[in-house]
DNA sequence: AAAATAAGGTCAAAGAAGGTCAGAGGTATT
DNA sequence: AATACCTCTGACCTTCTTTGACCTTATTTT
């Protein structure tokens, strides 16, 4: 049953109740573990990625250390959703559409999606084509995932 | 935990709250925190260069001194703003430090910087070096555009 | 003016983290 | 049983920090 995963996975949850950042460094856990450092990055990985509704910063070094931050969204298996809904390329007029949709399915405002859908043809117009779909995808799709969040400032 | 260049930084910031300029020894402050002089000199390299807004100017000789100043963004309109901080190309690593900047003015909340951030690492790492460095820079343009502007959903 | 002294600057090398990836070994699915 | 998927490790890589030996510049003393 539990995999040596699980239990690290259930070890930092556990942590991520009481605050609301963990900070720790790779090389203790792995050793409270016993395991091989890189296997907190395949937890890290596989169980604490942004789909699941975490954000992993870390930095190399002395004083190194791992961060994990957790984000959440206006609705469970928002990411989801959004990969879903968004395809892999936008031309100009399917950003149109698409976003005629988003407004009739509330997940954002007229205002806004006139804004978004004047940037997505603005600002990348100068760029090669099949990039720019591209670049509006990705655009789109980080864009609602920040909208999305419930971070309030 | 953090590494004497975190601490020393810390420090550094601690009396830039209070003052609008620091004027200081490089010898003393080795000595204040123990360490060789150069040490000073990397933490001003990587921590107050002007990418994180600051300027440093120093003289050497007797009565040398090390001076460090705060550079602010002129303020101007929204878009022209972000014209001017956003360059044409951002890194991963320019784009954390630009992120960095942009919370202390004010300009996005905390949280969203993180979450921004790694958006903006996950999204284009599998783009070509120099083209991700470009869609990145257009891409928080974009961001910030929709973020800037108050149209409340 | 020359020498001594008093700063700060540079750079390479060692040390201290964390990251990556292929492959071995398990477990589950069909 | 065969296949597919998940876990785990170890060898090797990249990044960040810290120090020390040596260099340059400014001031003060002789």
């Amino acid at each position: 049953m539990g995999s040596l995963a699980d239990f690290i996975e259930q070890y930092l949850r556990g942590i991520l109740i009481q605050n609301k950042v963990i900070e720790l460094q790779r090389r203790e856990l792995a050793k409270m573990f016993r395991c091989a450092p890189s296997q907190i990055n395949y937890v890290l990985e596989t169980r604490f990625n942004l789909e699941h509704g975490y954000i992993v910063e870390s930095k190399r070094g002395g004083g190194g250390y791992i961060r994990i931050i957790p984000v959440t969204w206006r609705s469970q298996s928002y990411p989801d959703l959004i990969n879903e809904i968004i395809p892999n390329g936008l031309s100009e007029s399917d950003s149109e559409q698409l976003m005629i949709r988003l407004v009739e399915n509330d997940m954002i405002g007229a205002d806004s999606a006139h804004l978004i859908l004047r940037l997505m043809i603005d600002e990348f117009s100068d760029v090669e084509a099949e990039q720019g779909d591209f670049l509006r995808a990705k655009f789109l799709k980080a864009l609602l995932m920040v909208l999305g969040s419930k971070t309030e400032e």
